[in-house]
RNA sequence: GCGGACGUCGCAUAGCCUGGUAUCGCGCCGGAUUUGAAAUCCGGUGGUAUUUACCGCGGGAGUUCAAAUCUCUCCGUCCGCGCCA
């Protein structure tokens, strides 16, 4: 959500981000015209409250003193007004709500470096990393090895929970968890401190952090508590510091979270996501900092240095590409996508997002820092350092030998006892 | 799940019984003093606004002319009991 402000006194920013962003500026105008509304209703009604608190000045001596005759006339006095304070209230109160639910809806104001486009076609590449693997055979894709190797089973996961679930087995499973290990102290050895967050939000945290329309398509609710189960760990260990002013001293925060994540999927079909691509549930080490405004763009590029470093060490071969306007969404105001090559397709697949969300979350969700001339909004980031979904499914296709086994990268063997190869399942 | 205590500005705390202007301290910010620092002194430190006003005592509702204060309810914390990986 953007600062009032910002409708207020730079309105102009906000109509050129719409403009770049193609939007028409309807919204920006309802949102300045309701605030007009709202602060005139606002102040007639506290000049009212004035007048009453004036008129109930004299009640309690006049009570005490058991003047009946002054008490009767000040209580006929305030009661008139109470009712027109109460008419004015409520409109008051509509107004605001309704200018809210719109500001809500506005998004975020890009960053200059932005490209401007459509859709992803117009995201813009910012570098490439490592080269492409060379096999002297047809290379597989996924979903191929998972199933030659049983390290993976579908059909049993849709039985007992649905498509897009999955058991994961064996030798996979165990990467799996040497990725977490070895993600997390990477990330770690770099400052940022360790934090598992409850995998559950309450509704009114969490439109803190995520677009509205999510919770039609991306959360699970959670009966009878109505409960969301978070869709990644940015989302509670953003929240985390909800109605909260912090002390610039405590600034910047810097957090390395693991969690369980949980997205619906609707509406997603397709070749492409077959396999454990895109799935239910997965797991996801994420790097989050909660940064004083004036440094969040130096740490933007720090969560991207630490994604590129990681990768790189996990030697797999990638691109970073910069986001452009119509492939943004709400909450950003700048996003780094890593995109792995997936030599089967040959294709280029996103596998980490890296954002700045500077104060769009923080106003949501009332984070200040101190500051001389009152309370100001903290700025948000967060970057995905390993999705191992998707990290698997890059390693297994870059790393996949003739027989159909998968060579461990090196940085990864001592987590799990010195495997170097990826043995079939044999159920 | 049962019983009890509690929730007051960033932290800590008084006010609640007996309804009538949000208290003291710490921290933080600014100023004075100082070569600099510490110490000391002064001022400021919840939100909103058409800037001196209005609203705020965990959330919501109720009683009342008037609620931090009384009642109900929800949420949360702590203590004891029960259950439990």
């Amino acid at each position: 959500m953007l600062d009032i402000r910002m409708f207020r006194e730079h309105a102009d920013v906000i109509r050129a981000d719409h403009d770049k962003r193609g939007l028409s500026h309807d919204s920006i105008d309802d949102v300045i015209r309701l605030d007009e509304e709202w602060r005139k209703s606002q102040y007639d009604a506290d000049q009212l409250r004035r007048k009453r608190n004036e008129a109930a000045r004299g009640i309690a001596a006049a009570k005490k003193a058991g003047d009946d005759a002054t008490f009767a006339q000040i209580k006929a006095e305030v009661d008139a007004i109470a009712s027109e304070i109460e008419a004015l209230g409520i409109q008051a109160d509509s107004q605001q709500a309704e200018r809210d639910l719109i500001r809500m809806s506005i998004p975020n104001i890009l960053h200059a470096s932005v490209p401007k486009g459509e859709d992803d076609g117009g995201n813009t590449q910012h570098s490439m990393h490592g080269s492409k693997p060379n096999f002297d055979f047809e290379p597989r894709t996924h979903n191929d090895l998972i199933e030659a190797n049983k390290w993976v089973d579908l059909p049993r996961a849709a039985k007992i929970a649905g498509s897009r679930f999955f058991f994961l087995k064996g030798d996979l499973a165990r990467m799996e968890l040497a990725l977490q290990q070895y993600a997390v102290d990477f990330i770690a050895s770099r400052g940022y401190t360790f934090v598992q967050p409850p995998v559950m939000m309450n509704r009114q945290a969490y439109e803190g952090v995520t677009d509205l329309e999510d919770f039609e398509s991306v959360m699970y609710n959670v009966q009878p508590d109505g409960l969301y189960t978070i869709a990644t760990s940015e989302h509670p260990l953003t929240a985390m510091f909800m109605d909260e002013v912090i002390e610039p001293s405590q600034l910047p925060i810097k957090i390395v979270g693991v969690s369980p994540c949980f997205r619906r999927e609707v509406g997603a079909h397709g070749q492409g996501d077959k396999g454990i691509w895109r799935v239910h549930q997965f797991t996801k080490i994420e790097q989050i900092i909660i940064s004083h405004p004036d440094e969040s763009w130096d740490f933007h590029e720090e969560l991207l240095t630490n994604c590129v470093e990681l990768w790189d060490s996990l030697g797999i071969h990638y691109e970073v590409v910069n986001i452009c306007t119509g492939d943004m969404g709400t909450v950003a105001a700048k996003k780094y996508d890593l995109e792995a090559w997936l030599p089967a397709r040959e294709e280029y697949k996103e596998i980490v997002s890296c954002s700045n969300c500077t104060d769009y979350q923080a106003n949501r969700l009332r984070m200040r820092y101190r500051t001389a001339e009152g309370n100001s909004a903290v700025h948000t980031l967060n970057s995905t350092a390993v999705a191992t979904s998707r990290a698997l499914v890059a390693i297994m296709e870059q790393n996949q030998l003739a027989d159909g086994r998968v060579r461990v990268p090196d940085v990864l063997q001592s987590y799990m006892g010195d495997t170097e190869t990826l043995e079939p399942c044999n159920w």
